[in-house]
DNA sequence: CACTTATATAAGCCTCTGATTATCTACGTC
DNA sequence: GACGTAGATAATCAGAGGCTTATATAAGTG
């Protein structure tokens, strides 16, 4: 599964958004996220399948941390857009300047 | 439909990066993202309710462009995973320089 | 005005995926 | 070793979304 297909879903980014402070535990990450226990499992599994989260068992519990380096494709992607709307955006700011 | 969705589907990554290069009608676009016409057309219609592209009529043809000013809020989403991922490269960086 | 080109829309099918409910495993505690 | 807690998995269901085929509109061309 693609980077952009993972954070297509709102609910993955609720989980990833949760782990940005840092690694926490499946509990935790539901009640941030506001999703269901089996809901949170499921999408933790498909984040791990894909690389973006790592998982350190501790105890009965299971400490997930974000490994964001696979979101790197999805800012590559992003690079020729970019350089457009910055190009949109200074035309906009030239036109302001000139109080026009 | 958020951004997030809308470039989570290969078909409409294709057709963005077509038009990348500048504004182009459906069928150049079709062939350039191998897509068949109507389905060509369907996903433009989804770009362009979505505000991404922006379609200007040329005769028969309809010509699109790009309208990226959206995309700006996948590239903020980015920034905290951005330093994440930075940060972890670094460490590698100084691991490498330190030849340990 | 018939014909062709360019694009849009409609209908239908099929697959994929997300959410829930229920169950199972593992670990800790008394 | 019974019980409670943390988490994973299975089964099922419902809905969304993608692709194709077929058809419609609209604008040029002879």
């Amino acid at each position: 599964m693609s980077p952009f297909e993972i954070v297509a879903e709102p609910a993955r980014r609720a989980l990833m958004d949760a782990l940005v402070a840092g690694p926490k535990p499946v509990g935790e990450l539901s009640d941030a996220a506001g999703l269901s226990q089996p809901n949170t499992s499921r999408h933790l599994r498909i984040l791990r399948e894909a690389g973006l989260v790592s998982v350190t068992p501790d105890a009965q519990r299971r400490l997930y941390a974000l490994r964001p380096e696979r979101l790197i494709e999805l800012d590559r992607w992003l690079i020729p857009y970019r350089e457009l709307w910055r190009s949109s955006l200074d035309a906009l700011e030239r036109h302001l300047d000139e109080g026009s």
